[in-house]
DNA sequence: AAGCGTTATATTCTGTTGAACATAACGCTT
DNA sequence: AAGCGTTATGTTCAACAGAATATAACGCTT
């Protein structure tokens, strides 16, 4: 009977994909999934809820991200008549869908090295 | 002539991997230098140095990792002709290989995912 | 016995990060 | 004009992480 050091019921692989912007982190897993609520709600407020984030950091995030390209990824209004909003633009969506799918080809990746290493 | 939102002159695109332990986290990329290192010097304060990493974090490190496993990854010796020293165990050579080899992998992904998005 | 380089461990300081709170502006609705 | 929900922004406080400093113990060498 042969012992492992390292049993899954231990230990866990884990690990973190981001995109480093020309000032600060540009896109990483949580960026990704503010965006998503952003798409989803319409509004930074909400997404913030939907994260359980205080705006103020969800605003920060947004402001992170725009800052550092040329077309900015969320587009926002303020007054009206349910008080404002924002919305993805094109440029917003085509980065959410392409670093989805690559965060979702890096879960792949680590269910394989978890096979590797702990299986 | 198609303008690129995501240029690879001013994104790059970086991970990290690790392995979650029971307590604490138990292996990463840190971790795996300074196993490498002790493996090459003998010695956590000789491999403190090479990463220019206080002897107390490195200690506290090594500390870490023997304390999630039943098989200790570093052997410690105090005193003697040299003052004392440290070397990697059968699993501590065990573990930094096979971590290496999944460090490697991932690299290569990066490289891979770098291309999709960036290239 | 003194000296050495190392392991082993505690404490204190400090910088960074995040949370909490507070306030203003905006544009519609009533 | 007052109220609303939202965006926009600053400040203050708490928690955590890392760096710096200090000290003891150990076992060989001289």
């Amino acid at each position: 009977m042969k012992e492992l050091l390292l049993t899954p019921e231990s230990f866990r692989l884990d690990g973190r994909l981001w995109l480093q912007g020309p000032t600060d982190r540009f896109m990483g897993i949580g960026r990704l999934e503010l965006l998503g609520h952003i798409a989803e709600t319409g509004s930074i407020s909400k997404a913030a809820q939907a994260m359980s984030m205080s705006y103020k950091k969800a605003w920060d995030l947004v402001n992170s991200m725009n800052a550092q390209v040329n077309t900015p990824l969320v587009s926002t209004q303020t007054g009206g008549s349910h008080g404002g909003g924002a919305v993805l633009t094109p440029a917003g969506r085509q980065v959410l869908e392409a670093f989805s799918a690559a965060q979702e080809r890096f879960q792949e990746f680590i269910r394989q090295e978890t096979e590797r290493l702990l299986g």
